[in-house]
DNA sequence: CCGACGTATCGACAGATGTAGATATGTCGG
DNA sequence: CCGACATATCTACATCTGTCGATACGTCGG
């Protein structure tokens, strides 16, 4: 059912109508998605241990105790940086090692730069 | 129970011993703080449309249509967002005005660029 | 082939989260 | 002072999430 109320409520109000933008829902939901998989301090030290490993990854096998989980819970963060696009992962034998993906994380990065700067008036 | 057993199988594996940095869990918890509060599809719509308003300001007033949202469920995440510090509010009358806050959205974009270029190795 | 080991999955559970209706609070116009 | 309006809070509920013990899967060494 489409909206057929005619918003005369704006005109009669002080309030500007409108200028931000509305962006598409699919790229609010990638962005969300990503968010949202560095949305717990487990899974942020995660990701900055993996980043910044010597030859850009990481084994596994260290983490539970580096970062006080269980090997479980480990996983389970894991699997989601993984599932939203921010680390692959490469198993070498018995160990799987983790590296971070840049073009995921330029994404998200490029949304906070057009939040930060702004309108571009100038 | 403390564990005694001597991981001993790292030496004998052939897993590197680890060198990936670890950040404080103090900066973790912020971050992920900031995170949380983007890993929704309608907030992260939420603060484009605030971020790219034109004065800077977007009031409320028209944004539970535009996001296809609820009043109650507008307010929540308007919540969320100014209690992770990513927007303010200000009233205005009786409308609310909200603004994005750029340094904040800088801790999670410089975090995010930390972890893009990996290893400061070159 | 077997046992040790690294890792993922399953199951369960407490707690957090998104959503919206009903209601309260605060502000303006008359 | 009262009614219209913008916004926040309360309440309730279904769903999701983080956590870990138990267990299954896959790989290596002997």
């Amino acid at each position: 059912m489409p909206q057929l109320t005619l918003d005369l409520t704006t005109s009669g109000g002080v309030c500007a109508p409108d200028s931000g933008e509305l962006i598409a829902t699919e790229r609010a939901d990638c962005l969300a998605e990503i968010f949202k998989a560095l949305g717990d301090p487990a899974r942020v030290r995660l990701l900055a241990h993996i980043a910044t490993a010597e030859h850009g990854t990481a084994c596994a096998c260290h983490m539970p105790e580096a970062l006080g989980i269980s090997q479980p819970t480990l996983s389970h963060h894991l699997k989601k940086l993984v599932s939203a696009g921010l680390v692959t992962r490469e198993q070498r034998g018995r160990w799987a090692h983790y590296a971070a993906t840049p073009a995921v994380l330029d994404v998200a990065r490029d949304f906070l730069g057009e939040a930060t700067h702004g309108p571009r008036c100038c």
